[in-house]
DNA sequence: CGCCGCATTGACGTTCGTCAAGTCTAGTGG
DNA sequence: CCACTAGACTTGACGAACGTCAATGCGGCG
Protein backbone atom coordinates (compact mmCIF):
# COMPACT_ATOMS: atom_id res chain seq x y z
CA UNK A 1 0.00 0.00 0.00
CA UNK A 2 0.90 3.31 -0.87
CA UNK A 3 2.49 5.41 2.01
CA UNK A 4 0.74 8.07 0.78
CA UNK A 5 -2.83 6.77 1.27
CA UNK A 6 -1.89 7.97 4.87
CA UNK A 7 -3.12 10.87 4.13
CA UNK A 8 -6.45 10.22 2.26
CA UNK A 9 -9.39 11.62 5.42
CA UNK A 10 -12.43 10.27 3.85
CA UNK A 11 -14.88 13.21 3.21
CA UNK A 12 -17.92 11.98 4.53
CA UNK A 13 -19.46 15.20 6.34
CA UNK A 14 -22.87 14.30 5.30
CA UNK A 15 -23.59 10.48 6.09
CA UNK A 16 -24.61 10.18 9.67
CA UNK A 17 -22.57 10.66 12.90
CA UNK A 18 -22.57 6.99 13.69
CA UNK A 19 -19.62 4.84 15.77
CA UNK A 20 -21.93 1.71 14.16
CA UNK A 21 -20.29 2.37 10.33
CA UNK A 22 -17.00 4.17 11.06
CA UNK A 23 -14.21 2.39 10.09
CA UNK A 24 -11.89 3.38 13.36
CA UNK A 25 -14.96 1.22 15.83
CA UNK A 26 -12.75 -1.31 16.32
CA UNK A 27 -9.63 0.32 17.32
CA UNK A 28 -11.17 3.68 19.19
CA UNK A 29 -14.48 1.53 20.94
CA UNK A 30 -13.77 -2.15 20.84
CA UNK A 31 -17.04 -2.55 23.31
CA UNK A 32 -19.29 -5.73 22.21
CA UNK A 33 -22.58 -4.50 22.23
CA UNK A 34 -25.84 -4.68 21.89
CA UNK A 35 -27.79 -2.67 19.21
CA UNK A 36 -29.98 -0.58 21.38
CA UNK A 37 -26.63 0.20 23.34
CA UNK A 38 -24.62 0.79 20.47
CA UNK A 39 -27.22 3.00 19.18
CA UNK A 40 -26.44 5.33 23.04
CA UNK A 41 -23.36 5.03 22.64
CA UNK A 42 -23.11 6.94 19.71
CA UNK A 43 -24.79 9.85 21.21
CA UNK A 44 -21.94 10.33 23.26
CA UNK A 45 -20.36 11.27 20.08
CA UNK A 46 -22.03 14.68 20.06
CA UNK A 47 -19.99 16.12 17.11
CA UNK A 48 -17.32 15.94 14.74
CA UNK A 49 -14.69 18.86 14.54
CA UNK A 50 -12.44 19.08 11.38
CA UNK A 51 -8.91 21.23 12.37
CA UNK A 52 -6.41 21.67 9.82
CA UNK A 53 -2.42 20.77 10.13
CA UNK A 54 -1.32 23.52 12.56
CA UNK A 55 -3.95 24.32 14.40
CA UNK A 56 -4.99 22.87 18.16
CA UNK A 57 -7.56 20.77 18.81
CA UNK A 58 -7.37 21.97 22.74
CA UNK A 59 -4.46 23.58 24.37
CA UNK A 60 -2.77 23.79 27.42
CA UNK A 61 -5.77 25.48 30.33
CA UNK A 62 -8.73 25.74 28.53
CA UNK A 63 -11.76 23.80 30.13
CA UNK A 64 -11.91 20.19 29.62
CA UNK A 65 -15.19 18.85 28.85
CA UNK A 66 -14.70 16.26 25.93
CA UNK A 67 -12.49 13.06 25.10
CA UNK A 68 -11.93 13.38 21.64
CA UNK A 69 -11.20 10.54 19.15
CA UNK A 70 -9.38 10.67 15.93
CA UNK A 71 -11.11 9.86 12.96
CA UNK A 72 -8.58 11.22 10.47
CA UNK A 73 -5.53 12.86 10.65
CA UNK A 74 -2.10 13.16 12.85
CA UNK A 75 -1.73 14.88 15.97
CA UNK A 76 1.25 15.60 18.63
CA UNK A 77 0.37 16.57 22.07
CA UNK A 78 3.06 18.51 24.36
CA UNK A 79 3.47 19.48 27.53
CA UNK A 80 5.31 22.69 29.27
CA UNK A 81 7.25 23.19 31.57
CA UNK A 82 7.18 26.54 34.00
CA UNK A 83 9.97 28.11 32.03
CA UNK A 84 8.40 27.49 28.66
CA UNK A 85 10.44 24.09 27.97
CA UNK A 86 8.45 21.70 25.58
CA UNK A 87 7.98 18.11 26.01
CA UNK A 88 6.46 16.18 23.07
CA UNK A 89 4.21 14.04 25.29
CA UNK A 90 2.86 11.65 22.05
CA UNK A 91 2.05 11.26 18.32
CA UNK A 92 -1.37 10.04 18.27
CA UNK A 93 -3.45 8.88 14.97
CA UNK A 94 -6.59 7.33 13.82
CA UNK A 95 -8.67 5.19 16.61
CA UNK A 96 -6.72 6.67 19.64
CA UNK A 97 -8.37 9.06 21.45
CA UNK A 98 -6.54 12.73 22.95
CA UNK A 99 -8.05 14.33 26.71
CA UNK A 100 -7.50 11.71 28.80
CA UNK A 101 -4.69 13.97 31.46
CA UNK A 102 -8.02 16.89 31.59
CA UNK A 103 -9.78 15.06 33.57
CA UNK A 104 -7.91 15.39 37.02
CA UNK A 105 -8.10 18.95 37.31
CA UNK A 106 -11.27 19.64 34.70
CA UNK A 107 -8.81 21.37 32.24
CA UNK A 108 -6.73 20.39 29.81
CA UNK A 109 -2.65 20.09 30.60
CA UNK A 110 -1.22 19.79 27.58
CA UNK A 111 -1.46 20.95 23.43
CA UNK A 112 -3.18 18.98 21.07
CA UNK A 113 -1.87 20.61 17.65
CA UNK A 114 -2.54 18.72 14.39
CA UNK A 115 0.34 17.53 12.14
CA UNK A 116 -2.39 17.08 8.85
CA UNK A 117 -5.77 18.48 8.63
CA UNK A 118 -7.57 15.96 10.76
CA UNK A 119 -11.11 15.66 11.67
CA UNK A 120 -12.24 14.05 15.41
CA UNK A 121 -15.18 12.78 17.34
CA UNK A 122 -15.95 15.01 20.55
CA UNK A 123 -17.33 13.09 23.54
CA UNK A 124 -18.93 14.77 25.84
CA UNK A 125 -17.05 13.51 29.09
CA UNK A 126 -20.02 14.03 31.41
CA UNK A 127 -22.58 11.92 28.75
CA UNK A 128 -19.39 9.07 28.88
CA UNK A 129 -19.44 8.99 32.75
CA UNK A 130 -23.00 8.65 32.73
CA UNK A 131 -23.57 6.02 30.18
CA UNK A 132 -21.07 3.94 31.11
CA UNK A 133 -22.38 3.83 34.82
CA UNK A 134 -25.31 2.11 32.90
CA UNK A 135 -23.62 0.18 30.43
CA UNK A 136 -20.89 -2.15 31.92
CA UNK A 137 -18.41 -2.61 28.51
CA UNK A 138 -18.51 1.16 28.46
CA UNK A 139 -17.28 1.44 31.63
CA UNK A 140 -14.80 -1.35 31.17
CA UNK A 141 -13.57 0.23 28.23
CA UNK A 142 -13.05 3.92 29.73
CA UNK A 143 -11.21 2.35 32.34
CA UNK A 144 -8.66 0.45 30.16
CA UNK A 145 -8.48 3.49 27.63
CA UNK A 146 -6.69 5.33 31.13
CA UNK A 147 -4.77 2.48 32.06
CA UNK A 148 -3.39 2.28 28.10
CA UNK A 149 -2.15 5.85 28.56
CA UNK A 150 -0.56 4.95 31.62
CA UNK A 151 1.16 1.75 30.12
CA UNK A 152 2.19 3.96 26.71
CA UNK A 153 3.70 6.21 29.19
CA UNK A 154 5.46 4.13 31.08
CA UNK A 155 7.38 2.66 27.75
CA UNK A 156 8.27 6.64 27.24
CA UNK A 157 10.03 6.69 30.49
CA UNK A 158 11.81 3.49 29.84
CA UNK A 159 13.17 4.78 26.73
CA UNK A 160 13.85 8.19 27.81
CA UNK A 161 15.67 6.94 31.18
CA UNK A 162 18.09 4.36 29.80
CA UNK A 163 18.01 4.00 26.26
CA UNK A 164 20.63 5.49 23.77
CA UNK A 165 19.90 7.96 20.45
CA UNK A 166 20.13 5.01 18.10
CA UNK A 167 18.13 2.80 20.40
CA UNK A 168 15.12 5.28 20.60
CA UNK A 169 15.30 6.34 17.38
CA UNK A 170 14.70 2.54 16.47
CA UNK A 171 11.92 1.71 19.27
CA UNK A 172 10.28 4.59 17.78
CA UNK A 173 10.59 3.80 14.28
CA UNK A 174 9.01 0.32 15.08
CA UNK A 175 6.38 1.99 17.05
CA UNK A 176 4.79 4.03 14.40
CA UNK A 177 5.24 1.42 11.95
CA UNK A 178 3.26 -1.27 13.98
CA UNK A 179 1.12 0.97 14.51
CA UNK A 180 0.48 1.97 11.49
CA UNK A 181 0.30 -1.55 10.41
CA UNK A 182 -2.95 -2.16 12.65
CA UNK A 183 -4.52 0.07 10.50
CA UNK A 184 -3.73 -1.16 7.21
CA UNK A 185 -0.75 0.26 6.21
CA UNK A 186 2.49 -1.01 5.04
CA UNK A 187 4.98 -2.08 8.29
CA UNK A 188 7.77 -1.17 5.97
CA UNK A 189 6.99 2.22 4.65
CA UNK A 190 6.05 5.22 6.11
CA UNK A 191 5.62 8.82 6.30
CA UNK A 192 6.81 10.53 9.21
CA UNK A 193 4.08 13.84 10.10
CA UNK A 194 5.95 15.29 12.36
CA UNK A 195 9.61 17.71 11.93
CA UNK A 196 12.97 16.34 13.20
CA UNK A 197 12.64 19.22 16.30
CA UNK A 198 9.19 17.26 17.41
CA UNK A 199 10.91 13.80 17.40
CA UNK A 200 13.96 15.11 19.27
CA UNK A 201 11.45 16.54 21.80
CA UNK A 202 9.74 13.03 22.16
CA UNK A 203 12.84 11.26 21.88
CA UNK A 204 14.57 13.56 24.22
CA UNK A 205 17.23 14.23 22.13
CA UNK A 206 18.58 17.67 19.63
CA UNK A 207 17.35 17.85 16.38
CA UNK A 208 20.88 17.16 15.11
CA UNK A 209 21.44 14.15 16.98
CA UNK A 210 18.05 12.92 15.07
CA UNK A 211 19.46 14.05 11.98
CA UNK A 212 22.72 12.28 12.45
CA UNK A 213 20.97 9.16 13.81
CA UNK A 214 18.81 8.66 11.01
CA UNK A 215 21.80 9.10 8.52
CA UNK A 216 23.81 6.67 11.09
CA UNK A 217 20.49 3.69 10.42
CA UNK A 218 20.64 4.78 6.48
CA UNK A 219 24.49 4.04 6.42
CA UNK A 220 23.64 0.73 8.02
CA UNK A 221 21.43 0.12 5.70
CA UNK A 222 18.78 0.15 7.88
CA UNK A 223 16.00 2.02 6.38
CA UNK A 224 16.27 4.15 3.63
CA UNK A 225 15.07 8.26 4.31
CA UNK A 226 14.06 10.70 1.70
CA UNK A 227 13.16 13.51 4.34
CA UNK A 228 9.87 12.49 6.15
CA UNK A 229 9.31 9.72 3.79
CA UNK A 230 10.72 6.28 5.59
CA UNK A 231 11.56 2.81 4.20
CA UNK A 232 12.55 0.16 6.79
CA UNK A 233 15.02 -2.25 4.58
CA UNK A 234 15.97 -4.71 8.06
CA UNK A 235 13.13 -4.77 10.79
CA UNK A 236 15.22 -7.24 12.30
CA UNK A 237 18.11 -5.17 12.76
CA UNK A 238 16.03 -2.32 14.02
CA UNK A 239 14.42 -4.86 16.32
CA UNK A 240 17.71 -5.71 17.42
CA UNK A 241 19.03 -2.38 17.83
CA UNK A 242 15.84 -2.12 20.31
CA UNK A 243 16.99 -4.65 22.83
CA UNK A 244 21.21 -4.42 22.52
CA UNK A 245 21.79 -5.94 25.61
CA UNK A 246 19.76 -9.38 25.06
CA UNK A 247 22.79 -10.54 23.36
CA UNK B 1 9.06 17.36 63.15
CA UNK B 2 11.55 14.88 63.31
CA UNK B 3 11.58 13.58 60.04
CA UNK B 4 12.62 9.47 61.64
CA UNK B 5 8.50 10.19 62.49
CA UNK B 6 8.28 9.21 58.57
CA UNK B 7 8.54 5.50 59.59
CA UNK B 8 6.65 5.42 62.46
CA UNK B 9 3.65 3.24 60.77
CA UNK B 10 0.83 2.94 63.07
CA UNK B 11 -0.02 -0.62 64.57
CA UNK B 12 -3.70 -0.99 64.41
CA UNK B 13 -4.11 -4.30 63.05
CA UNK B 14 -7.14 -4.67 65.69
CA UNK B 15 -9.04 -1.53 65.07
CA UNK B 16 -12.18 -2.26 62.14
CA UNK B 17 -11.10 -1.73 58.89
CA UNK B 18 -12.95 1.38 58.15
CA UNK B 19 -12.27 4.12 55.41
CA UNK B 20 -13.74 6.84 58.05
CA UNK B 21 -11.78 6.46 60.49
CA UNK B 22 -8.43 6.27 58.66
CA UNK B 23 -6.26 9.00 58.82
CA UNK B 24 -5.55 8.99 55.08
CA UNK B 25 -8.96 9.02 53.54
CA UNK B 26 -8.47 12.79 52.33
CA UNK B 27 -5.62 11.73 50.42
CA UNK B 28 -6.05 8.16 48.60
CA UNK B 29 -10.54 8.48 48.81
CA UNK B 30 -11.28 12.73 48.81
CA UNK B 31 -14.91 11.73 48.61
CA UNK B 32 -17.95 13.68 49.52
CA UNK B 33 -20.51 11.06 50.84
CA UNK B 34 -23.09 9.88 52.55
CA UNK B 35 -22.86 8.07 55.72
CA UNK B 36 -24.39 5.40 54.19
CA UNK B 37 -22.41 5.32 50.70
CA UNK B 38 -19.61 5.47 52.85
CA UNK B 39 -20.08 2.20 54.30
CA UNK B 40 -20.65 0.96 51.21
CA UNK B 41 -17.39 2.26 49.97
CA UNK B 42 -15.39 0.50 52.74
CA UNK B 43 -16.67 -2.61 51.74
CA UNK B 44 -14.15 -1.96 48.89
CA UNK B 45 -11.33 -2.07 51.40
CA UNK B 46 -11.87 -6.41 51.32
CA UNK B 47 -8.19 -6.72 53.45
CA UNK B 48 -5.40 -5.18 54.26
CA UNK B 49 -2.13 -6.54 53.62
CA UNK B 50 1.33 -6.06 55.10
CA UNK B 51 4.56 -6.15 53.09
CA UNK B 52 7.98 -5.99 54.84
CA UNK B 53 10.75 -3.91 53.35
CA UNK B 54 12.36 -5.56 50.23
CA UNK B 55 9.35 -7.22 49.70
CA UNK B 56 7.05 -7.42 46.36
CA UNK B 57 3.25 -6.38 46.67
CA UNK B 58 2.52 -7.53 43.23
CA UNK B 59 5.13 -8.25 40.25
CA UNK B 60 4.61 -7.58 36.64
CA UNK B 61 2.90 -10.46 34.84
CA UNK B 62 0.51 -11.58 37.58
CA UNK B 63 -3.15 -11.27 37.56
CA UNK B 64 -4.91 -7.77 37.64
CA UNK B 65 -7.34 -7.85 40.88
CA UNK B 66 -7.16 -4.59 42.67
CA UNK B 67 -5.56 -1.52 43.56
CA UNK B 68 -3.63 -0.94 46.72
CA UNK B 69 -4.19 2.23 48.79
CA UNK B 70 -0.95 2.90 51.22
CA UNK B 71 -1.71 3.52 54.57
CA UNK B 72 1.71 3.15 55.62
CA UNK B 73 5.25 2.74 53.92
CA UNK B 74 6.71 3.50 50.69
CA UNK B 75 7.05 1.79 47.77
CA UNK B 76 9.08 1.90 44.44
CA UNK B 77 7.06 1.03 41.12
CA UNK B 78 9.54 -0.34 38.13
CA UNK B 79 9.00 -1.57 34.80
CA UNK B 80 11.83 -3.70 32.81
CA UNK B 81 12.41 -3.75 29.04
CA UNK B 82 12.87 -7.41 27.19
CA UNK B 83 15.96 -7.28 28.03
CA UNK B 84 16.30 -6.69 31.33
CA UNK B 85 16.70 -2.99 32.25
CA UNK B 86 14.70 -1.20 34.50
CA UNK B 87 13.16 1.91 34.88
CA UNK B 88 11.82 3.04 38.40
CA UNK B 89 8.90 4.63 37.32
CA UNK B 90 8.08 6.13 40.81
CA UNK B 91 7.81 6.19 44.59
CA UNK B 92 4.95 6.03 46.11
CA UNK B 93 4.06 7.07 49.88
CA UNK B 94 0.84 6.78 51.98
CA UNK B 95 -2.39 8.10 50.34
CA UNK B 96 -1.12 7.21 46.94
CA UNK B 97 -2.46 4.06 45.30
CA UNK B 98 -0.76 1.60 42.68
CA UNK B 99 -1.73 -0.41 40.10
CA UNK B 100 -3.42 1.28 37.80
CA UNK B 101 -1.65 0.19 35.02
CA UNK B 102 -2.80 -3.44 35.66
CA UNK B 103 -6.21 -2.53 34.17
CA UNK B 104 -5.78 -2.81 30.29
CA UNK B 105 -4.51 -5.96 30.49
CA UNK B 106 -5.99 -7.97 33.43
CA UNK B 107 -2.29 -7.79 34.85
CA UNK B 108 0.32 -6.04 36.30
CA UNK B 109 3.28 -4.73 33.85
CA UNK B 110 5.33 -3.56 36.59
CA UNK B 111 6.82 -4.57 40.44
CA UNK B 112 6.06 -2.85 43.15
CA UNK B 113 8.04 -3.25 46.14
CA UNK B 114 8.63 -2.22 49.73
CA UNK B 115 11.31 0.58 50.26
CA UNK B 116 10.03 -0.24 53.95
CA UNK B 117 8.06 -2.08 56.04
CA UNK B 118 4.70 -0.89 55.06
CA UNK B 119 0.28 -1.70 55.15
CA UNK B 120 -2.12 -1.66 52.25
CA UNK B 121 -5.34 -1.79 51.78
CA UNK B 122 -6.71 -4.02 49.21
CA UNK B 123 -8.84 -2.63 46.98
CA UNK B 124 -11.08 -5.25 44.48
CA UNK B 125 -11.02 -3.49 41.19
CA UNK B 126 -14.40 -5.27 40.22
CA UNK B 127 -15.64 -3.98 43.34
CA UNK B 128 -14.41 -0.89 42.57
CA UNK B 129 -16.63 -0.49 39.00
CA UNK B 130 -19.78 -2.05 40.47
CA UNK B 131 -19.61 0.22 43.35
CA UNK B 132 -18.94 3.58 40.89
CA UNK B 133 -21.69 2.57 38.97
CA UNK B 134 -23.54 3.68 41.48
CA UNK B 135 -22.09 6.24 43.68
CA UNK B 136 -20.98 8.75 41.34
CA UNK B 137 -18.39 10.57 43.49
CA UNK B 138 -17.01 7.28 43.37
CA UNK B 139 -17.14 7.37 39.67
CA UNK B 140 -15.34 10.61 39.37
CA UNK B 141 -12.82 9.36 42.07
CA UNK B 142 -11.90 6.85 40.07
CA UNK B 143 -11.14 8.58 36.80
CA UNK B 144 -9.22 11.22 38.23
CA UNK B 145 -6.85 8.62 39.81
CA UNK B 146 -6.28 7.61 36.55
CA UNK B 147 -6.23 10.60 35.14
CA UNK B 148 -3.96 12.36 38.05
CA UNK B 149 -1.24 9.11 36.77
CA UNK B 150 -0.97 10.56 33.22
CA UNK B 151 -0.30 13.92 34.47
CA UNK B 152 2.74 12.86 36.72
CA UNK B 153 4.19 10.63 33.73
CA UNK B 154 4.03 13.61 32.03
CA UNK B 155 6.10 15.23 34.34
CA UNK B 156 8.49 12.90 34.40
CA UNK B 157 8.28 12.60 30.87
CA UNK B 158 9.37 16.16 30.71
CA UNK B 159 12.11 15.40 33.58
CA UNK B 160 13.55 13.15 31.94
CA UNK B 161 13.67 14.28 28.15
CA UNK B 162 14.57 17.88 28.93
CA UNK B 163 16.84 18.65 32.09
CA UNK B 164 20.11 18.49 33.18
CA UNK B 165 21.34 16.25 36.31
CA UNK B 166 21.22 19.48 38.59
CA UNK B 167 17.67 19.96 37.48
CA UNK B 168 16.76 16.74 37.40
CA UNK B 169 17.56 15.84 41.44
CA UNK B 170 16.13 19.53 42.53
CA UNK B 171 13.14 18.85 40.73
CA UNK B 172 12.66 15.71 42.66
CA UNK B 173 13.98 16.56 45.98
CA UNK B 174 11.28 19.28 45.59
CA UNK B 175 8.50 16.87 44.75
CA UNK B 176 9.38 14.87 47.57
CA UNK B 177 9.40 17.23 50.30
CA UNK B 178 6.31 19.09 48.91
CA UNK B 179 4.44 15.41 49.36
CA UNK B 180 5.68 14.95 52.82
CA UNK B 181 4.68 18.16 53.50
CA UNK B 182 1.39 17.36 52.39
CA UNK B 183 1.29 14.52 55.05
CA UNK B 184 2.41 16.96 58.30
CA UNK B 185 6.13 16.54 57.81
CA UNK B 186 8.87 18.66 57.39
CA UNK B 187 9.10 20.24 53.85
CA UNK B 188 12.74 21.14 53.98
CA UNK B 189 14.05 17.38 56.37
CA UNK B 190 13.31 14.21 54.50
CA UNK B 191 14.75 10.72 54.70
CA UNK B 192 15.54 9.16 51.49
CA UNK B 193 13.80 5.55 51.12
CA UNK B 194 15.68 4.70 48.50
CA UNK B 195 19.38 3.88 47.48
CA UNK B 196 20.68 6.17 45.07
CA UNK B 197 20.72 3.67 42.38
CA UNK B 198 16.87 3.91 42.80
CA UNK B 199 16.87 7.87 42.13
CA UNK B 200 19.38 7.23 39.29
CA UNK B 201 16.94 4.60 37.55
CA UNK B 202 14.21 7.20 37.96
CA UNK B 203 15.75 10.31 36.83
CA UNK B 204 17.77 8.61 34.04
CA UNK B 205 21.22 8.80 35.48
CA UNK B 206 23.80 6.47 36.78
CA UNK B 207 24.63 6.20 40.53
CA UNK B 208 27.94 8.17 40.37
CA UNK B 209 26.10 10.58 38.52
CA UNK B 210 23.37 11.06 41.26
CA UNK B 211 26.14 11.21 44.05
CA UNK B 212 27.79 13.98 42.41
CA UNK B 213 25.31 15.82 42.00
CA UNK B 214 24.08 15.35 45.88
CA UNK B 215 27.81 16.13 46.34
CA UNK B 216 27.48 19.54 44.11
CA UNK B 217 24.40 20.46 45.67
CA UNK B 218 25.93 20.65 49.26
CA UNK B 219 29.00 22.51 48.11
CA UNK B 220 26.61 25.06 47.09
CA UNK B 221 25.17 25.43 50.55
CA UNK B 222 21.66 24.70 48.70
CA UNK B 223 21.53 21.14 50.68
CA UNK B 224 22.64 19.25 54.01
CA UNK B 225 23.13 15.82 53.07
CA UNK B 226 24.61 12.36 55.51
CA UNK B 227 23.35 9.49 53.05
CA UNK B 228 20.03 9.41 53.24
CA UNK B 229 19.21 12.11 55.68
CA UNK B 230 18.79 15.39 53.44
CA UNK B 231 18.37 18.79 54.94
CA UNK B 232 16.95 21.34 52.01
CA UNK B 233 18.71 24.74 53.14
CA UNK B 234 17.81 26.76 50.81
CA UNK B 235 14.90 25.60 48.55
CA UNK B 236 14.25 28.85 46.60
CA UNK B 237 18.04 27.91 44.85
CA UNK B 238 16.70 24.54 44.56
CA UNK B 239 13.58 26.07 42.87
CA UNK B 240 15.81 28.19 41.22
CA UNK B 241 17.54 25.02 39.58
CA UNK B 242 14.27 23.91 38.45
CA UNK B 243 13.54 26.38 35.76
CA UNK B 244 17.01 28.04 35.38
CA UNK B 245 15.79 29.34 31.89
CA UNK B 246 12.89 31.46 33.48
CA UNK B 247 15.59 34.31 34.21
C1' DC C 1 12.33 31.85 -9.73
C1' DG C 2 13.47 32.88 -5.20
C1' DC C 3 12.61 32.54 -0.53
C1' DC C 4 11.93 30.23 3.85
C1' DG C 5 11.73 26.55 6.83
C1' DC C 6 13.44 22.09 7.45
C1' DA C 7 17.18 19.02 7.33
C1' DT C 8 22.04 17.64 7.07
C1' DT C 9 26.83 17.81 8.14
C1' DG C 10 31.10 19.26 10.41
C1' DA C 11 33.97 20.97 14.26
C1' DC C 12 34.16 21.47 18.88
C1' DG C 13 32.74 21.54 23.89
C1' DT C 14 30.15 19.80 27.80
C1' DT C 15 27.91 16.53 30.34
C1' DC C 16 27.47 12.40 31.80
C1' DG C 17 28.79 7.38 31.70
C1' DT C 18 32.52 4.08 32.65
C1' DC C 19 36.05 2.09 35.25
C1' DA C 20 38.40 1.88 39.39
C1' DA C 21 39.68 2.74 44.05
C1' DG C 22 38.46 3.76 48.43
C1' DT C 23 35.26 5.21 52.51
C1' DC C 24 31.49 4.74 55.39
C1' DT C 25 27.69 2.42 57.73
C1' DA C 26 24.62 -0.84 59.41
C1' DG C 27 24.13 -5.33 60.52
C1' DT C 28 26.13 -9.80 62.21
C1' DG C 29 28.41 -12.71 65.03
C1' DG C 30 32.00 -13.61 68.21
C1' DC D 1 31.66 -4.39 73.08
C1' DC D 2 34.31 -4.89 69.17
C1' DA D 3 35.79 -6.95 64.81
C1' DC D 4 34.21 -8.21 60.38
C1' DT D 5 31.74 -7.90 56.28
C1' DA D 6 28.68 -6.73 52.60
C1' DG D 7 26.39 -3.28 50.59
C1' DA D 8 25.85 1.56 49.87
C1' DC D 9 28.01 5.67 48.85
C1' DT D 10 31.73 8.87 47.32
C1' DT D 11 35.44 10.51 44.54
C1' DG D 12 38.77 10.72 40.73
C1' DA D 13 40.46 10.03 36.00
C1' DC D 14 39.17 9.26 31.57
C1' DG D 15 36.36 8.64 27.39
C1' DA D 16 32.12 8.38 24.71
C1' DA D 17 27.86 10.29 23.57
C1' DC D 18 25.43 13.97 22.82
C1' DG D 19 24.69 19.12 22.73
C1' DT D 20 26.13 23.53 20.69
C1' DC D 21 27.41 26.52 17.13
C1' DA D 22 27.83 27.32 12.42
C1' DA D 23 27.62 26.61 7.58
C1' DT D 24 25.31 24.56 3.84
C1' DG D 25 21.86 21.83 1.17
C1' DC D 26 17.36 20.96 -0.28
C1' DG D 27 12.23 21.21 -1.35
C1' DG D 28 7.96 23.17 -1.28
C1' DC D 29 5.29 27.16 -1.87
C1' DG D 30 4.09 31.61 -3.18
Amino acid sequence: MDARAQSSGLKLAHIKIACSNCNMRELCMPVDLSEADMLRIEEVVSSRRKVIRGDSLFNNGETFKALFAIRTGFFKTSFASPDGREQVTGFQMAGEVMGLDGIVNDHHTCDAIALEDAEVCVMNFDHIATLSREITGLQRHVHKMLSREILRENGVMLLLGSMRAEERLATFLLNLAQRLHARGFSSSELVLRMTREEIGSYLGMKIETVSRTFSKLVEDGIVEVHLRQVRILDADALKALTNPHSQ
